[in-house]
DNA sequence: ACATATTCCTGGGGGC
DNA sequence: TGCCCCCAGGAATATG
């Protein structure tokens, strides 16, 4: 699924094809999950300039010249790839986009994806609901965000968009074993030694998996309809029952906040 | 201000 | 081989 480092990767590609493009046409296969809905939203973008493609969290942003912009939330099963012009639309595409002399799909099986035009009013307020971008801050700032509330528990706190942006389930359990640190654990139980670990292990799981173009464990591809590598380097991760890279125990899963999750009960405490 | 439950959805896996 | 049931999960929303 696509968390931080898969939606980076995706903005790299397309920022590099895109930027300075006009936006010729929009094809809409399937609606319900834009606004506006249905042409409106076609003709609210047709003709829009792409100044670049931006990315705040998890969520692609293709900025125009004029302020105006689309957000794209994958979700869980979304696809945003470049095709050519001869494509066939499948049976879980969209929409099609004709950008400049490039044609884009948005495609997305489970259907849980939105696409969204925003003023530039609109988006700035989207965006003012997230917290800080973990790769865009220092390691010690980053470890001061899982202070407080002391009685919620670690992986929560990862998860949380407004705690931190762009991590989800992927990276939260493999920071959280290069850390050591059990999922369960109350912030208020985390040491200062803890959050800093903690921080250095988010902030080095996303570079890792930005270099290695995310992890396709599931449905993810890039722009270019690539897997991710980082799925070869996963420690945890849908490893249940496999043996620790580490120490040989096999690997746990458990729920918590709603989540599957995975640790290894002899590494994490 | 926290946790927990529910909702959206489809493909795939387990059970028989 | 083929049902049926259940489950994955981001995040919005409702409820405790």
């Amino acid at each position: 699924m696509p968390e931080l480092p898969e939606v980076e990767t995706i903005r790299r590609q397309l920022n590099a094809k895109l930027k300075n493009q006009t936006i010729k046409s929009v094809r809409i296969l399937k609606t319900g999950r834009e606004t506006p809905h249905g042409q409106a939203f076609a003709k609210a973008v047709t003709g829009k300039k792409i100044k670049m493609i931006d990315r705040r969290a998890k969520l692609l942003i293709w900025r125009f010249t004029d302020g105006s912009s689309v957000t794209i939330h994958l979700k869980l099963t979304g696809r945003v790839i470049l095709v050519d012009k001869k494509y066939q639309p499948g049976k879980h595409d969209r929409m099609v986009f004709e950008i400049g002399p490039y044609h884009l799909v948005w495609s997305d099986m489970r259907q849980f994806g939105t696409i969204n035009f925003l003023s530039s009013e609109a988006l700035k307020k989207k965006l003012s609901e997230y917290g800080p971008e973990p790769l865009e801050i220092k390691s010690e700032q980053l470890a001061a965000l899982f202070k407080s509330p002391k009685t919620r528990n670690v992986k929560s706190a990862l998860l949380n968009q407004e705690v931190l942006a762009g991590v989800g389930n992927i990276y939260a359990d493999e920071a959280l074993f290069r850390s050591k640190i059990r999922p369960t654990r109350k912030l208020g139980s985390l040491t200062a030694d803890d959050r800093l670990k903690l921080a250095k292990a988010v902030q080095e799981v996303l570079k890792q998996a930005i270099e290695l173009k995310g992890t396709s464990s599931q449905d993810y591809l890039d722009a270019y309809g690539q897997e991710g590598k980082f799925e070869k380097v996963l420690r945890v991760y849908q490893r249940k029952g496999l043996p620790c890279k580490v120490c040989g125990t096999p690997i746990v899963r458990t729920v918590v906040a709603q989540r599957g999750t995975h640790y290894c009960p002899n590494c994490q405490k």
